[in-house]
DNA sequence: CCCTGATTCGC
DNA sequence: GCGAATCAGG
């Protein structure tokens, strides 16, 4: 793959959207994100500085700094919110509070948008399964909320208004939320569903 | 571990 | 110019 003007094109759109080097390169296809990252430094967008990009402070000694620069201006020439589209996901489990967001809102942000599941509610899943994913909650890796990517098992355990509440955090399936055990009771062929005798 | 971007350097 | 390998964080 060679760096056509239409993928330079979407390089610097992605780029610019805040899209990962990773994103940018599955996007593209055919290249790796390394490719990407150098590309883009090549194209001189590496950082998105507000114009200018001194940069360069190789690792000159401070050189003292006595008095502690006192003045000190202004210091936020940047008033340009950018419309980036963020998608802030609205909440995806509603854990109350507990969930601090000390992900600096630009990029990223788990995909995740898959449903969480409705926590081991009134399901009636095969007996199996539910012994399956006891035995896998030991091992659980207990993540919070932060830890999950796109590869961890993003099953809720325990209440949320608690201490006791955390993510399975396993291995999740290509493509799933989740890790064996918990798909298994999250994605239910929708047969077993009967209802129950009254 | 997973992920980021930054740099280097042989091609 | 290109990008794998490597580096330096989070």
């Amino acid at each position: 793959m060679s760096w056509t003007d239409e993928r330079v094109e979407l390089l610097k759109k992605m780029w610019g959207e805040g899209q990962s080097a990773s994103q940018i390169a599955k996007e593209l296809g055919g290249v790796t994100r390394n490719a990407v990252i150098g590309k883009v430094h090549r194209l001189g967008l590496s950082n998105r500085n507000s114009g200018g990009a001194k940069a360069a402070e190789p690792k000159e000694k401070p050189a003292a700094a006595p008095a502690a620069a006192a003045p000190k201006p202004a210091a936020a020439p940047k008033p340009k919110p950018q419309p980036k589209t963020e998608p802030a996901r609205p909440a995806a489990a509603q854990p109350a509070a507990d969930a601090k967001p000390a992900t600096p809102a630009r990029r990223q942000i788990i995909p995740a948008g898959q449903p969480l599941p409705p926590q081991p509610s009134a399901n009636e899943i095969s007996p199996e399964a539910l012994a399956k994913v006891n035995e896998v909650e030991k091992k659980a890796k207990k993540l919070g909320l932060m830890e999950l990517t796109e590869r961890t098992c993003k099953w809720p355990v325990g209440d949320p208004a608690t201490e006791d509440f955390w993510f399975c955090g396993l291995p999740a399936q290509q493509g799933k939320p989740y890790c064996e055990a918990h798909v298994g009771v999250a994605f239910q062929p929708m047969s077993s569903r009967r209802d129950r005798r009254r």
